[in-house]
Formats: C-alpha cells, structure tokens, sequence
RNA sequence: GCCGGUGUAGCUCAAUGGUAGAGCAAUUCACUCGUAAUGAAUAGGUUGAGAGUUCGAUUCUCUUCACCGGCUCCA
C-alpha cells in the first residue's frame, strides 16, 4: 500500500492509496468534521466516501457554500424518503432533487399526507440523523438494478433506468432505503444540522400534465440553525410584501369572483397606474415614439393572418358579431400592422415608432392566476419599430438604453438579460431566423452586454431579448423584452418605398419594458413594500392638524399643495396626534405634515417622513420647492 | 386544467348538530390633545352559492364558485 499525495490549497496530506478523503478530515481536520460535505478537483465532485487512488489537488466544498448546501439539501430529501417509506410503507418514490432554495421528493402513495404527517415524518428522519446513519454507494449494473426495482416495486425507478443508457448505475444506501441516484452525498446523515418540511403539493410525474399526479413535499436544510431560521424569517418578509395583502390594505385595486383574473382598480391604484404611464408616454414621446390605440375586438381573419390561430389559440377567447368569428386580442401586433398598412411608407419615415399601450386578454388556466403577476387581462407597454434591416441594431441599442433609463428611475439597478432563440413550433424560414437571431446576439456583444442564452424559448414569429429585474429581497422579475420579427411583416405584405422608388420590406421590432403594467406595479408593490417612492405614491403628504383650531390652517396648505400638484389629504378625526401618525404609517403615506400652535404663528409646516423621525420646519412659500425636489429624485 | 388546503362582520380571527362572538375599522357623543392607538355608546352577518341527511346544519355529505400553496403554462 503506497501513500498519495493530496494537495488542498497550500496544504499538503498523506493519505493511504485506497483510503478515502474523509479519514483524512477526521485524522488531520476534526473540527471541521461536518462542515466539509464533500471536495472538488478541476470542477469535478469527489466525496468524501470515496476511495482515493492517486494524487490529488481538491478545494473543500463546505456546508455553507452554494454547492455544498445543495448536497446537503439532496442528501435531507434522500432522509425523508427513507423515513416516509418507514412510515407509510407500500409508498413509492419517484424523484427527490435539491431545489434552490430546498428540496422535494415526489411520492406516489395510498395515504394522502397531510401537514399534519410533517410532525411524524420530521421525527423519523431526526431519528435518522441521529443515528448517524452513512450514505453507501454501489454500482450494480443497469439489467440487475431493474430486477432489483421491478421486485421493490419501485416501478418509477425502473422507468428511470430504462432510460439510462450507461451499462452500470449507482445507488445510494442509506440505512433501510435504496436509492437510485447519481450523487454526489454527504457521508452520512449526522451532516444535517437544520431541516424543516415545508409544504405538500401536487406535482405530475415527469411534469407532464398527462401522467399521474404525485405527492411532493416540499422542505429545506442547511448547515446550521441559525440559517433555516433566517430563512424562514425571509418567508414571512415575503409575505409581508404580498403585493396582494398590500393591494387589499391600500386600496390599490381587488378581484373578485365575478371576474376570476381580472384586475379591478380602485381610486388609490389608479393613481399608481395614471402616474406610471403619464411618465411612460414622456419618455416615449422624448424618444420619438407615436401613440396608437387599436381594438380590443377583430375579425378571426386576422388572427389566421398572424398565425396567432395556429400558435396562440388556446390562450385566446373568442366571440360573434354579426354570425361572424370574432377574436379578443391576446397581442397588439396585428392591429398595428393594420394601422402601418394604411398608407404608403417611405424610407425617410423609417424607423417609425408606434407605441401602444394595449390593453390585451388571455385565457390563463384557472390554477394558474396569482394577484397582479399572473392574470386574463392587461395592459402591455408595447411599441413596434418598423425599420430596415441595417437599423436593427441602432434600434434595439436605443431600445436596451430606453429599458435600462426606466428601470433605474423605478430604483430597479440590477438587470439582467436574457436571449431566447427560435422555438420548435414557429413560423418563418430558416433564413429569416438565423439573420434576426444574429442581430440581437450581436447588438448584445457589440454593448458588451452580459446575457444568457435560452435555446427554443422566443416568440412563436421570432427571437427575443428579456430583461429581468432584481427587487429588494433578491428575487428576479422578468419584465421587458425585445423581439425582432421579419414574419409578421411578410404575412401582412407591408413595405417601404426606398430610395430606388422599389418597394421594400420592413423589419418589426416588437418590445415593452414594463411588460405588462399590472405585474409592473406587483412587482413595485413588493419591492417597496407598499412604501413607494414620492413621485409614485398615491397619498404623498398627509396633513395632521394637532387640534381643530389648526384645521382651517391646515385646509389653506392642503390648497396650496394641490395648487402645485401634490397628493395630499387632511386628516380631519379627532384622535390625538400619536393615533393620526400611527393611522398615516399604516396608510404607507410618504410624508407627513404637521400643524400646531407654533407652525400656525410662524406660517409654517413642520415635516417628516412617515417612517424617520426627523422634523424639517418648512416656510409656506419654500414648501413647493422642497417637495418638488423630493419628486425628482424620484426617492 | 390537475393535486391538496381554505371560505364566518369592511379587515384579522373565535365558536357550536339547537339559526353566531372578539379586536380593529365604521357611526354617534364627550375630550381639543405635539410625534405609533383618549374614553364611552351604537350599529354591523341568509356563516361563498346550491342541494342532501336531520325534528333542527354555519357545523355532517355531495355539487359548484372563488381564493391560497404547488404542478403544467406564462407578461
């Protein structure tokens, strides 16, 4: 037996050929025994169980690092298998990955779990862990491990590896369950330090609608408690800042059952909505953009036309007029181009930007609807460019400058792109297809943007770019998109008439920013958690007079305010000046103004924030000033 | 659409096989108040809808609608 050398870092061991890495933690490394999960070399995973038969130069994965967490996570979801087949034994499992944030495993069974099982399945895989029970792992070949499963009766499993082309596949003890699974794990279940179940949903097998629904339970692991419970606390912020426990406190806007999907806006949300697009339509009408407006209703023959009939069907809805077909527009496109088509274009006109703010229906299965983010009606901040082909690129340039300009005044800084390539049900040629996804990969290199690619994710009529947004706790929101199309203007046979006096055809840029504006304000919603910045707050200011005599005073600012355009309300109770600061903090109101003996001889208002505690005495005549540049800040 | 859960006052939630209560909000009255809740009184509900079991259903059963968590799909 000869020994081998392995390198970590600076650091060199000895290590017995044969041996595995984790004799070599226990002997040199004791404390840090359950805080390396595994090791890694050149981008390959070793671990810690396996024999080590040369030499080697490896990083620690840790427990608390992205990659090792996720071990940590496959391994938890392995326990819980292994307990829930301890505890409803004629159970079969089905998969059991780590997620991003957790883990899951699907369960086929006769028993339907309850939350309630959570208690009695947590206890058994603590049980588990406890014991300390170790992750061994075999390779048996393919034929024999469909034996062994088909006699298991794990059925799943078998598909699984019928479907697995290697010769030999590994499996996973652990304690009184077999699993089949590639790895890697932790060395044994004393690793897991802190887990939680979490939920039980359906969930089809293979994630296709037409197979049987399982079980999935949902829970998490990490390195140490201290972490789940962070985590855990993040859940609740989340649900602090539900854009539709907010919407509801606010009166932003409400659904209700008469129109499952469709947003219903109250006075406080329309504010939010008019002040986003009256900032929207300056901006565009600044970058040359035209306004349109085209119906919500058209004759079926167009969405033949547009291919819509053949790709988009489904999400469509569809009436009579007349005992004629009718569709509801689920896209703006095709009024548009009816609207390009009227009239003769000439080079000189091109790019030619007609925005619309459309307002488009699609019918989203019931399962699916969620608040603002996903509903049967909204409106799309769209725009078609009509340009030549050498324009594309200067026009998406100016688009992505335009997308990047508006989503940093709504205080979004970090962006991320996205580049989604042809999809396998599309129309157009070939030709057309490469020649348009090379603009938008190329404009994206010229920018020295930074992308990932989505192969077969774009439009039906062509390849897009997506922006994602990051809001205040992490989470990604996908919101603007950028699509270039030379099908569309084909099928409708629309052209230019170019300097030789031939006739030509355009390209179509199709893109909104904000997406659609109902999942826009969401997604503003959660990120400010209801505390928008001034400009966009529906009650900017709210004046607090400190008893009656100070109201009449109070009535004087409140005109003197909405002279200058300010949102701002009184609040005339009777409660002391404590309960109306309070009442104003709950109403999300952004600035406060308060109104006493000594503001009324000094012909003042005293201001605050509603949520800082430092007053600001300010003169009547300078109150515009100071609010007027609170505004532009947009803070 | 599928799986599971939920549905009681404007909001948050109690309760029971014998037709429902609390807090906040609302209304009225008193207090005239300086930075997160002044006190009192009043009013408010075909218990999501429909059917069934029962002497009697908000409670049990079924159907249906909506919502919540997922799956699939997606702006």
């Amino acid at each position: 037996m000869g020994e081998i050398n392995i390198k970590i870092g600076e650091k060199s061991y000895q290590l017995e050929k044969g041996d595995c890495l984790l004799n070599l933690i226990k002997k040199n490394l004791p404390n840090a025994k359950f805080s390396i999960v595994a090791a890694k070399e050149n981008g390959n995973t070793i671990e810690l169980i396996t024999p080590i038969e040369s030499d080697l130069n490896i990083q620690w994965i840790s427990s608390s690092s992205e990659e090792g967490i996720r071990i940590l996570r496959h391994s938890t979801s392995h326990i819980m298998a292994t307990a829930v087949k301890k505890i409803f034994g004629e159970t079969k499992v089905a998969i059991g990955p780590s997620t991003d944030d957790g883990f899951y495993y699907d369960f086929d069974s006769n028993t339907r779990f309850n939350e309630e099982d959570f208690m009695k399945i947590e206890a058994e895989m603590q049980k588990i862990i406890d014991a300390d029970i170790p992750f061994v792992k075999t390779f048996i070949n393919r034929k024999e491990a469909i034996e062994k499963f088909k006699k298991d009766g794990e059925l799943y499993k078998v598909e699984l590896i019928e479907e697995i082309t290697d010769d030999k596949v590994s499996l996973y003890d652990n304690g009184d369950f077999t699993d089949l699974c590639r790895g890697p794990h932790i060395p044994s279940t004393g690793y897991i330090k802190a887990f939680k179940l979490l939920k039980i949903a359906g969930a089809y097998w293979r994630g296709d609608e037409k197979n049987k629904m399982l079980q999935r339970i949902y829970g998490t692991a990490f390195a140490d408690n201290k972490s789940l419970k962070a985590y855990l606390t993040m859940i609740e912020e989340a649900k602090e800042r539900d854009h539709r426990k907010i919407g509801k406190e606010m009166n932003l806007f409400g659904f209700y059952q008469e129109g499952p999907g469709f947003p219903f806006w109250k006075p406080n949300g329309m504010i939010l909505y008019n002040t986003i697009l009256d900032y929207w339509r300056k901006l565009h009408t600044d970058e040359g953009y035209q306004e349109v407006k085209t119906p919500i209703i058209l004759n079926e023959e167009l969405w033949h036309r547009s291919g819509h009939w053949d790709h988009y069907k489904e999400n469509m809805y569809f009436t009579e007029i007349d005992k004629e077909a009718y569709a509801v527009k689920p896209m703006n496109c095709p009024g548009g181009l009816l609207i390009y088509r009227d009239g003769v274009h000439s080079y000189r006109e091109l790019p030619l930007k007609i925005a619309e703010l459309g307002l488009v229906h699609r019918h989203e299965k019931s399962g699916v609807l969620h608040g603002l983010f996903r509903v049967r009606q909204f409106t799309q901040d769209d725009a078609h460019i009509y340009c030549t082909e050498e324009q594309v690129k200067t026009e998406v340039k100016k688009v992505i400058n335009l997308v990047q300009k508006i989503y940093n005044d709504f205080g979004f800084k970090d962006v991320h792109l996205e580049l989604s390539t042809r999809p396998a049900n599309s129309v157009g040629s070939d030709e057309i297809w490469e020649v348009a996804e090379k603009a938008l990969a190329e404009t994206l290199q010229e920018l020295d943007l930074v992308y990932k690619l989505n192969p077969g994710d774009g439009a039906f009529y062509g390849p897009k770019i997506d922006f994602h947004i990051k809001d205040a706790i992490g989470r990604s929101w996908q919101c603007g998109t950028i699509q270039c199309d030379f099908s569309m203007p084909e099928r409708f046979d629309i052209s230019y008439i170019g300097a030789d006096g031939q006739k030509h055809r355009p390209v179509m840029l199709h893109r909104a920013i904000l997406g659609s504006i109902e999942r826009f304000i969401g997604i503003l919603i959660e990120n400010f958690k209801g505390k928008f910045p001034f400009w966009l707050a529906p009650e900017q200011i709210r004046l607090l007079p400190i008893s009656k005599n100070h109201v009449e005073y109070a009535k004087e600012i409140k005109n003197l305010l909405q002279n200058f355009n300010f949102r701002v309300k009184i609040d005339e109770t009777e409660d002391k000046l404590g309960g109306k600061i309070k009442q104003a903090r709950l109403d999300r109101v952004c600035y406060l103004g308060i109104i006493g003996d000594n503001e009324l001889s000094k012909k003042t208002l005293t201001v605050r924030k509603a949520d800082k505690e430092e007053n600001k005495e300010v003169a009547l005549d300078e109150l515009s000033e100071f609010f007027n540049e609170i505004k532009n800040s947009k803070i």
